[in-house]
DNA sequence: CCTTGACCTAAAGTCAGGTTTAGGTTCTAT
DNA sequence: ATAGAACCTAAACCTGACTTTAGGTCAAGG
């Protein structure tokens, strides 16, 4: 068992956190002897998961609801198996995302290495896919691929 | 040129948030005639700038600041390019944060399928990483590889 | 006894990034 | 010339995820 205070240093994490997390309904069935909060290994996974379940995007909101499934014991263990699908297409979306904005960046990199080798950016501005270095034109068409081509061409 | 309901249309875009953009700054010398902004390829380039540095984890702030460096010209080309620079080590470190996201996802997923097939998670609550399937271990090592001790155990 | 430290609550505040509202102005077509 | 569409501003409001504040309880140590 732990206190708030030892909860907070083992995950790093403000006590203020870990009481909004309570408010929120992020720990149900979390014990208190006289009012003090008594966290257990339970809790102590539950932040875990916490942690996990934010950095993949969900919300405190939906958090909750997947907490209280866990309270609810071996009759949800498919929906939480089915979030976790979800949520595992959500990463690779997000990561697909990120891909392509890294792409965006690449290009960028070498347009302003041109721009400062000529002094300008003039010819670098102009420049069409075709006439670029083969690593380039692929950061470019990556980035852009599924833009209409008007919005083309940053 | 065009006008903000255009830019809207083409970018998809709410006309409340070109406005509060131009009102953050990212438009700098947007020209007007009579009270109306005048929108041109200029500033088309901006917001699909603007778009993807917002995708990298850029605050409007410092998106701003990159704006006024383009309005200065060729005097900021490197610092431009050290922007994009840095902002390649972002979206790298985010991607591996996400990687690891993923890796405890998918050792949720299997966590999950045992649970289901047992009746109870029991069994698969206990079991340490060498009784787990290879893959499976793989996605529960890198998922927990820089966490203490204490806080592993997911 | 009384101070200090760790805990508690409710409510207000903060921040980013917009969106909505209220009240005007300008452009466009009849 | 006038209606309606599309534009304008300032300021208030919104959401999510916290954090801070103000005021209070309680146990241990000097």
């Amino acid at each position: 068992m732990y206190t708030i205070g030892q909860m907070a240093d083992m995950f790093q994490i403000p006590i203020s956190t870990l009481r909004y997390y309570d408010k929120e309904g992020l720990f149900p069935g979390l014990e208190r002897s006289g009012g003090i909060r008594r966290f257990s290994e339970k809790e102590a996974e539950a932040l875990r998961v916490i942690e996990c379940l934010k950095k993949s995007g969900l919300e405190i909101r939906e958090i909750k609801t997947f907490m209280e499934w866990c309270a609810e014991g071996s009759s949800t263990y498919e929906k939480r198996r089915e979030l976790f699908v979800q949520q595992e297409k959500a990463v690779i979306e997000e990561m697909r995302r990120l891909e392509k904005t890294l792409a965006m960046i690449r290009y960028k990199q070498w347009y302003y290495e041109q721009a400062l080798k000529d002094g300008t950016e003039d010819r670098v501005r102009q420049m069409e896919p075709e006439e670029m270095p083969e690593k380039i034109r692929a950061f470019y068409e990556l980035a852009f691929e599924d833009m209409e081509p008007e919005r083309r061409r940053a």
